[in-house]
DNA sequence: GAGCACTGC
């Protein structure tokens, strides 16, 4: 490969006229330096935040809501927190928060502050994430949370009293907790005056968010306080022609770039963990050709189906006269950071789930990214250094390019947010001010599904059990089916399925011959009646499985306890040890509410019958009929990793868990049940003769 | 007989 076939803006090539002068500047700053060198106030000095200390306190003093407009590294997110305490905004036991969309970034923070603050964590500086408060009711006065914390909370006090300036960090990626908390906070205001917000913003959003928080307010309501870091700058490469196979062309450009480029690793944003095998097979081929003085170069995938330990290899530093070579999904634009990348090569695509209300589908394709994604992706080049950034596609394409990701809650189902509003006191949907307004029929399908599940009466408000089923954090039919197991007496079987059915990727399935084996392992877990059962199998308190065969999902959990939670245990029955020490928590979470509504932890005994019965009373819309060719009714495919996915089911009938859209319409974690058992629910909506169920009309 | 991007309570 004689040359990258490239041209870089400002340099040569067609339209090299670049006037998106902020593509290749991306504001990265340099850490600060270590303490070892420079006293701690001094290294606090040198964040470029610091000259903007004055000026940003006066706009919290004086206007509602601050917008705050930062790149990574400006130290928003450690600074102004302090900044705000010091200046005394969280005296007479208030408390400043500051919200984070990840778990990892909201305990990170917290950790990195405590330390600037000389407070041990949990003191005065503290965090709360689901399943971990390390806070103190009294003493925390710098509170880092996730934001579906701060939304929860709200539940229970309507109007943040304790808190008198509530951050909201990375607003712009505009997380469905971020745009709820957002609308609520807007309302609060109305009611506490006194209550500060500060939302911090990527440029693009800026504007959009001022608009949205002055509208039918005072134009003081809200200000921008812009601050603007020193950067590295990254270049940006663009191709001259669009290719056929963006997978192949980035192992090209990868190759090229470790034939011809000075040092650094590389980075690759490819869609999904396919492409990311395929690309990686293609460069492996390639190795052989290296000449002998050469670099070496480490070939590395980056996804979330990956095991800790394996994601845990792509921060270790190359050795020396070796480069290494990150293959990655989206994770790495914004929730994994990888220091000493030098090249970026974005293929401009991003696998992104969305929602079909009418048909209540979700689906997962692959999807042209957006001009702020794409500057994300190119500003992971230069965090410490500066970088190139070279993209698979025109600049012309780039110009196409939606300007931003459409929020997520344009593209979910709002059943559970919806119910969570209506929790709030917020009846009227159509007056409440979304930040971006999700489509109609989203709402409308929501309400619908709500007022059938008998969690909004004909009303429009909430029933008893829906103010109940709001505050538990499970998916409504999922939380029915544990009201519903009182009377089924199934309530231990019913928990550990709802804590199962809450995580994903259980089997850890890899590639080749390990996955051959990773698959029979995973048939040793199998149980007839399906893949709830399934799920439950490995924790029935009874002596032998009662479930005709073992199973994959439940073996899983029912065996995981029995066998000491032991990682080296998952390990040998490819089972993903972070996925089950999840459902444990999730179950002990979900076993409190349980306790606190009054509903018994009965065991069925080893009734299946019963706990299929229960399973029904949630799952009553998500009914599919077998098909002689192997499909299901409105032609649903099995998901491979059903254990139904080779057997034809007694009845002919199954429930299922979810259905998705991918290269097919599949159903994922099905049970066996007999038709006439969905007589008792929703008799409404299910035509008998027809088989068809609303899901899939 | 074949496969799921990423979060969060």
């Amino acid at each position: 490969m004689a040359s990258l076939q490239f041209w870089k803006p400002g340099t040569a090539g067609p339209g090299s006229n670049l006037d998106r002068a902020t593509e290749t500047e991306e504001n990265i700053v340099p850490s600060a330096p270590t303490s070892s060198s420079l006293s701690l106030q001094a290294a606090r000095e040198r964040l470029p935040i610091f000259k903007h200390r004055q000026k940003l306190l006066y706009a919290v003093e004086n206007h509602g809501v601050v917008i705050l407009v930062g790149q990574t590294g400006s130290g928003k997110t450690t600074q102004l927190p302090q900044y705000l305490y010091e200046a005394g905004w969280a005296a007479e036991g208030n408390r400043i928060a500051c919200t984070q969309p990840r778990r990892v970034a909201a305990t990170s923070v917290a950790n990195r502050v405590a330390a600037e603050v000389g407070t041990i964590l949990g003191d005065e500086v503290g965090y709360t994430i689901r399943f971990e408060d390390v806070s103190d009711k009294e003493r925390t006065r710098i509170l880092y949370m996730t934001d579906g914390m701060l939304f929860r909370e709200t539940l229970v006090d309507p109007l943040l009293s304790k808190y008198s300036v509530i951050m909201i960090d990375e607003a712009h990626e505009r997380s469905i907790y971020t745009d709820l908390l957002l609308g609520v906070l807007k309302k609060i205001r109305r009611k506490r005056p006194s209550l500060r917000l500060v939302v911090s913003s990527a440029t693009l959003d800026a504007t959009a968010f001022l608009e949205y928080f002055t509208a039918g307010n005072s134009p003081d309501e809200a200000t921008i306080v812009s601050l603007e870091g020193r950067a590295y700058p990254v270049e940006i490469a663009y191709l001259q022609e669009p290719v056929p196979d963006y997978v192949q062309k980035a192992a090209e450009v990868v190759w090229g770039i470790h034939m011809q480029q000075t040092p650094g690793d590389i980075l690759v944003f490819l869609s999904g963990r396919d492409e990311i095998e395929r690309c990686l097979e293609l460069l492996a081929e390639l190795l052989p050709t290296l000449p002998r003085n050469a670099k070496r170069l480490v070939l590395l995938a980056l996804h979330a189906g990956l095991t800790t330990e394996e994601q845990l290899r792509v921060f270790e530093p190359a050795e020396k006269g070796s480069r290494k070579v990150i293959v990655s999904t989206n994770i790495a634009e914004a929730s994994v950071t990888i220091e000493g990348i030098k090249f970026v090569v974005d293929s401009g695509f991003v696998k992104i789930r969305t929602y079909n209300p009418t048909n209540a589908m979700s689906s997962l394709t692959t999807t042209p990214i957006s001009q702020a994604s794409a500057t994300q992706r190119a500003g992971r080049a230069g965090r410490t250094a500066p970088g190139v950034c070279y993209r698979l596609y025109t600049q012309r394409a780039y110009e196409a390019l939606q300007p931003t990701t459409p929020p997520e809650i344009t593209r979910t189902d709002l059943t559970t947010p919806i119910l969570q509003l209506k929790s709030l006191g917020i009846d009227d949907l159509m007056k409440f001010e979304w930040v971006s307004s999700p489509p109609a029929e989203s709402v409308l399908r929501a309400l619908e599904g709500l007022v059938h599940a008998g969690m909004i009466g004909e009303d429009g408000r909430l029933t008893v059990v829906g103010e109940k089923v709001a505050e538990c954090p499970v998916e409504v039919n999922i939380a029915r089916m544990l009201f519903a197991s009182k009377d089924y007496k199934c309530g231990e079987e019913i928990l550990t399925i709802a804590a199962m059915t809450a995580i994903q990727d259980v089997f850890v399935i890899p590639e080749g011959a390990a996955g051959a084996l990773a698959e029979l392992e995973r048939r040793k877990f199998t149980a007839e009646e399906g893949d709830h059962l399934t799920l439950l199998n490995g924790t029935v308190p009874s002596h032998q499985p009662f479930y005709t065969s073992l199973t994959t999902q439940c073996l899983a959990y029912n065996a995981f306890t029995r066998y000491g939670r032991s990682s080296s245990w998952c390990k040998a029955h490819a089972l993903s040890f972070r996925a089950m020490s999840r459902a444990v928590s999730i179950r002990s979470q979900l076993k409190k509410y349980m306790q606190r509504f009054g509903l018994p932890l009965d065991s069925c005994e080893g009734d299946a019958k019963r706990l299929r019965k229960c399973l029904v009373t949630g799952y009553w819309r998500n009914v599919a009929r077998w098909m002689a060719d192997g499909t299901y009714r409105a032609v649903l495919h099995v998901h491979p990793h059903s254990v139904l996915f080779t057997r034809k089911p007694r009845s002919g009938w199954v429930i299922f868990h979810e259905m998705e859209e991918t290269k097919k319409t599949q159903i994922r974690i099905l049970t066996e049940i007999e038709p006439d058992w969905l007589l008792e629910h929703g008799h409404k909506y299910y035509d008998k003769h027809s088989g068809a169920s609303v899901a899939s009309q």
